[in-house]
DNA sequence: TCTGGGGTCCTAGGACCC
DNA sequence: TCTGGGGTCCTAGGACCC
């Protein structure tokens, strides 16, 4: 989904010799877009983007979009008034993950050694694989072929040595294109390339790099190390040096394994109420819960994030005694989190939850169910008694039983009663238990 | 223009232990 | 008088990616 600009095609000259070019980087063009065109048609070379809200951002856009200029992050505001008929889709996110497995399933029938980068993009390493499906040019066509014909979907083929030279060529012949960059054309193809395009250098980055005469890949490859380490750090500063000199050792990784979950969202109206915060709070530690346990993991670290009106955002963790995978838990966490603040009157746009330390369940020895931190709760003021004692009365239901409902009746069935009478019974109860 | 939601990785300072 | 150094864990913030 990415941005592209004048680009060499494949038919331009970089589509010679691919020996020593194991790396694949596919990447599906304007992916959400493209799930939801596909299951309505009629919306085939219409401008249209998925995302939304009143706050939103664009997820994803058509290329019929993009002619308007519409592109991916943009405020949806804008979007509608560069292209006011453009069509505009909330997000299916488990449409899209169903495409996602359908896509991973047809590049693991040509090599188990295939890295999904997100829903979108996979990298390959299909050096074991030419012996049943050819070269790895002839292995991209395959695939692109494969991919348009049993899913209806199109996307971009990246050939090279490494990994981000494959990730940059698919970019560059984006859309419904493929790319092979030979190993002695690395260079060649590398260096007039603009330093913004390489993998790693953002906004920030670019602009230091601006800052000391650095434009092209090529001037990159010429700065002197210790003045790239002085204006960028160190580690970003040798990463980008070797990339400007066509060395990438990263290796295609199988099985990697989700380091953190969680949950954030973007409220309509700023909150300014303790129960109104803490009712987010919930939902969100319920969502995060809920997904730690489906993986079979544990968590030893539980967070928050406040983003207020004006943007600023903080964020609070808190590594607890012993590892849980109870949406209790980290929700009672995140509100001790969020009380830690101590905030006087604040106006929130963003709430979020997060798990991170994770651990597989069996793993770890011994964990912490809601009621053993009960009496952690700190709250020692007189308005957040009566919360403690509401919360033992009516706990949150165990989580298996949320999550067998939720099973059987889908997500909506199982409300949030419980969280109530919790923070919201101080300033104005009768608003807090309206929902 | 007014800025989503899902992540990863890095830095820097402090606590604590040996 | 003050003075160590390394290792690990924890926390907050920020850059970056799609």
């Amino acid at each position: 989904m990415g941005r592209s600009a004048d680009v060499p095609r494949a038919a331009d000259g970089f589509a010679g010799n691919d020996a020593g070019c194991h790396i694949l980087h596919v990447d599906m063009d304007a992916f959400f877009a493209s799930v939801e065109i596909r299951r309505r048609p009629e919306l085939r070379n219409r401008p249209v983007v998925v995302g939304g809200g009143t706050r939103g951002v664009v997820a994803a856009a058509s290329y019929e979009a993009r002619k308007y200029g519409v592109r991916s992050a943009m405020a949806m505001t804008q979007a509608l008034r560069l292209c006011p008929r453009l069509t505009v889709l909330p997000p299916d996110r488990a449409a899209y993950t169903a495409a996602s497995a359908a896509v991973m399933t047809v590049l693991r029938e040509i090599t188990p050694l295939v890295e999904p980068l997100s829903l979108d993009e996979a990298f390959l390493d299909v050096a074991g694989a030419e012996r049943l499906h050819g070269r790895p040019g002839r292995i991209a066509e395959r695939i692109r072929e494969r991919i348009a014909a049993d899913l209806g979907l199109t996307c971009s083929v990246g050939v090279a040595a490494t990994k981000f030279v494959a990730k940059l060529a698919s970019a560059r012949c984006k859309p419904d294109g493929l790319l092979v960059v030979p190993v002695a054309s690395t260079l060649e193809f590398l260096h007039p390339l603009p330093v913004t395009v390489l993998w790693g250098v953002g906004a920030r980055t670019g602009e230091q790099l601006h800052r000391l005469g650095v434009r092209t890949v090529a001037d990159l490859a010429a700065t002197p190390l210790p003045a790239l380490r002085r204006a960028i750090g160190a580690a970003v500063a040798d990463h980008l040096h070797e990339l400007a000199h066509g060395r990438d050792p990263r290796t295609v990784q199988v099985g990697e394994v989700e380091k953190s979950i969680s949950s954030d969202h973007t409220l309509d109206t700023d909150l300014t109420a303790e129960a109104d915060v803490g009712r987010e709070l919930l939902r969100l530690a319920d969502d995060v819960g809920r997904r730690v346990r489906e993986r079979g993991f544990v968590a030893r670290t539980v967070g928050i994030k406040i983003r207020f009106a004006d943007f600023h955002t903080v964020t609070r963790v808190r590594t607890l005694p012993g590892p849980t995978d109870s949406s209790g838990a980290i929700f009672q966490t995140a509100l001790q989190l969020y009380r830690s603040l101590q905030l006087d009157r604040p106006r929130i746009r963003l709430v979020g939850v997060k798990a991170e330390n994770l651990h597989l369940a069996g793993s770890m020895p011994e964990q912490l169910s809601f009621d053993d931190l009960q009496p952690d709760d700190p709250a020692p003021t007189a308005r957040s008694a009566p919360t403690a004692r509401s919360a033992q009365q009516s706990p949150v239901a165990p989580d298996a039983v949320l999550d067998a409902a939720r099973a059987r009746f889908g997500g909506g069935a199982i409300g949030y009663a419980a969280l109530l009478g919790a923070p919201g019974r101080n300033d104005g109860g009768g608003r807090a238990a309206a929902r």
